[in-house]
This record gives C-alpha cells, sequence and structure tokens, in this order.
DNA sequence: TCTGTCGGAATTGTATACAACATTGTGTTC
DNA sequence: GAACACAATGTTGTATACAATTCCGACAGA
C-alpha cells in the first residue's frame, strides 16, 4: 500500500464524508434533524466542526440549514427532483461523450469494477450501497472526461439524486441500473461517442421515469441510532 | 418600500456577500491573502463569523483555502478558465431559451435596467462595476428561466468568469457587453427562443476569444487598503 | 555570500464559554 | 375545556481561549 503522507487529515472532511456516506446509503432520511451536539458527540468533535461540515453539505444541498432551527436532511420537492433531472440531462450526456474520447485501458478497468461492485451490492439486496455505488459510476465517468468543473456539478447533482430516489423511487420499478451502466461501459471502451451519448441520455430517461414525483410529507426521524459507522 | 421583516440578516452572509463583491468589482486581485483576524477587523465579526464565510466562498470557488495557511482570492488556470466557459457554453444558451419562453413584461424592464446601468458604469470607465454588472445580467436571465438549480450553476462560473476577466482580459479588446446584452433582451421580449440561444452562444463565444489564456503569475498584496467597504 | 538550522512571532485549527433565540410545558384566565 | 402568557429548557449563533502549524528572520558555518 502506497500511504507517503501519513494523513493529513481534516476533521471536518471526515464528519462531512460520514455524513454523506450515511445520507447516500440512506441510513439518514429525508427530514431527519441533525443536531450539533449529537453529531458531536458521535465523532468525538467539537461542535465547531460539526458545524462546518454541515455548512459544506448544505452548500450541496444535501442538508437544510434553518437560522436557529437547526439542519435537516435535504427534502427535494418534486420539482426540485425535476430539475436535477434536467440539469443532468443537460450535462451527462455530454460528459459521457467525452470519457468515450478519452477513457484509457485503466479507465475502462475502473469502470468494469464499478459495475461488478454493483451487481454484487443489488445481489445483497444491499439497496442504499447500490444506490451510493450507481452513484459513484456516474461521478466517475465525468472525472474520466477530465472535465473538473462540470464534474463538481455532476457530484452535487448525483448527491441530490439519491435524496430523490430515497424519495420517490417506485418500489415496483425494477432498480436494475446495472445493465445501462453495463452498456455504457461498454461504448465507453469501443470509443463509440455517438453511442455513450445516446446510452447516458437513455440512461436518465429511464432513471427519470422510475420515479414517482409526487409530494411526499416530510417525516422526522431520531437519529442516533441509524448512525453506527464507528465514530471515525 | 416593502420590508415587513425587520431583518433576520446573517452576520457570516453579510461578510461573505461584502467580500464577494469586493472581488467581483476587482477590488480584490486573484491571489490575494484573506488574513481571518484581518478582515474579522474590517468588519468588526468574530473570526468564527470570517472562517464561516470564507469557507463559504471556497465553496463557490472564490476563494481557495489551504490547510494551515489559509485563504486566498482564487486563481484560475488557463485550464479552469477554458472549463468554466466550456460549462457556461453548455448550459447557458439552453437557458437563455427558456427565459424567451417565459419573460414577463416585468422582466423584460428589469433586464433593461441591467444593461443602462451597465451602459453608465461603462460611460464612467468604472470597470469593475461593468464586470458585476454584467454577471448579474446572466444570473437574471437565469432567474427568469425559472431554473433554480440550474441558476446556481450558472451563478458560480459568472463568478469565477470574473475573475477571470481580471486575470485573462485582453486590454485592447473592447469590453461593450452591452451591445451583446441588449440585443439579448431583444430576442427575450420577442419571445425568440431560437434567436435568444444563438445570441447567448455567440455572445459567449465572443467573450471567450476575447481572452488571453496564457499563464500569469500570482502575484499577492496586501489587503486593508482594498476594502474600504465602510464595515457594513 | 550562500546555505541551513533554530527560535520567536504570527496565523490557522479546534474546543469551550456565553448570548440569543426557539420550543415546550405549565399555569392562569375566561 | 380552550386559549393565552410566561417561564423553563434546549438548541443554535457568536466570541474567545488555547493548541498546532507555518512563516520569517537571525545566526552560525562553510
Amino acid at each position: 500500500m502506497q500511504k507517503p503522507p501519513p494523513k493529513p487529515t481534516d476533521a471536518t472532511e471526515m464528519v462531512a464524508n460520514a455524513l454523506s456516506l450515511a445520507i447516500h446509503e440512506h441510513r439518514l432520511a429525508p427530514g431527519t434533524k441533525l443536531g450539533e451536539d449529537e453529531i458531536g458527540d458521535v465523532y468525538s468533535v467539537s461542535r465547531t466542526v460539526v458545524r462546518a461540515a454541515l455548512q459544506s453539505l448544505a452548500h450541496v444541498q444535501l442538508v437544510e440549514i434553518q437560522r436557529h432551527k437547526g439542519a435537516f436532511v435535504a427534502h427535494p420537492s418534486p420539482r426540485e427532483a425535476r430539475e436535477v433531472f434536467e440539469a443532468r440531462a443537460l450535462l451527462e450526456p455530454r460528459t459521457a461523450r467525452s470519457a468515450a474520447t478519452r477513457a484509457t485501458g485503466r479507465d475502462i478497468n475502473i469502470l468494469r469494477q464499478h459495475v461488478t461492485e454493483e451487481h454484487a451490492a443489488m445481489a445483497d439486496g444491499d439497496n442504499g450501497r447500490a444506490v451510493n455505488l450507481s452513484g459513484l459510476f456516474h461521478i466517475e465517468i465525468a472525472r474520466i472526461a477530465d472535465q473538473e468543473t462540470i464534474g463538481r456539478f455532476i457530484e452535487t447533482l448525483i448527491a441530490r439524486s439519491s435524496l430523490i430516489i430515497a424519495l420517490y423511487w417506485r418500489r415496483e420499478s425494477a432498480l436494475c441500473e446495472s445493465h445501462a451502466h453495463h452498456a455504457l461501459v461498454q461504448a465507453i471502451a469501443d470509443a463509440d461517442e455517438q453511442n455513450a451519448e445516446d446510452l447516458m441520455r437513455s440512461h436518465l430517461v429511464d432513471l427519470n421515469s422510475a420515479l414517482d414525483l409526487r409530494e411526499r410529507p416530510v417525516q422526522t426521524r431520531s437519529l442516533r441510532e441509524l448512525l453506527q459507522q464507528p465514530a471515525r
């Protein structure tokens, strides 16, 4: 293993990542109150750090901060959900095309690895993990496309998509993204730009049509029992 | 004037806005060190608030925070500059089209007002203000398009564009955005979607071609004398 | 003069203390 | 019994104190 730098890791970032993962894996449901003291206890850091982490997550709209009220896991409205997928439709097909142009053999391997893991998570019935991995797949494509700026946008869209799926997914609809992803990888591996772009576009359409965008009530839950992440 | 709520204004937000404005108006040059104590003194707030504001600006990449080093006004590389304009080219034409579809008479008035102010700023030779107003024009179009999500992306792109202009603008190139903006307003007022989209696209191309994207050295400057904003 | 090391000063990272505000429960009044 | 007022409690907003790290200049040696 290669870890030349010991670990200049940042407490704020660690907390933000832990919370982000918990949200992505649907262990923290939309609407959950995120008390500062509570989180500070769980991760053994001060409120200063927790606040910074929460603000960071608020910026990517994973949590919503209400002045004097606190932070809550974001609860995207149907309208926001629509907007997120419109934005993805605008950004991701082009990005997939770029990825098809630039992908190296190593990139392809990474993508295949992702698809395999997704498949495994699905087989395990671990839906949270599957959703998270699926998101990472899209982010990986943006990385391959070598578009830092657009890639960041896509990251925030993926994050919010995870919440949207938690809220609006039709349970009767089969969540078999791995097929679409597999086809995408093939197109990228073949450097078939047009195909990659088209596949991504239709993949997003499919995703969108598996949603049932009607209002959902905001339900608040407790928190502590949902964070078993072993406090760093 | 209508101000029913007294002013639930947030100290962090005020500092962030003040700094943001200073950067947009090119009173703070790229690379400038933003010391926490220093800013705290200027605006009479504690470092806690300043830190939150700086992190907020770091999220939109107006400032760059280096661990244990501090915050600096961002200094976009030529590569980042290219990416920013690529992203704008991807997002803004479509947004202009939507704006043409949805704009009301009131919206048109607001846009015309913007163009007039830009013109005035240019006439005064106040370039900083002109750049800032020009950015606000683009943001206003996103607002009219009623695309909150994409609008936010555009906001961050505009912000970075301001830095890019500060760094890479060819001084010999005439900065007459108000003409392009005027034509755009007309297309939007006419609800001519295709024209609005095309005009926006070519406007961005023009902007881009007025840049000289070669490396610039990072020059650090002092700070205090550049912030005459009367400390709230 | 150049180089490298050491120590003090300055700055940032984190924790804690206090102030401001919101919420909730209780008691009083009608 | 319902509605309001108000106090008690808890949570967030801000300031300050302390720890950790970096920066910068002095100084010694080559």
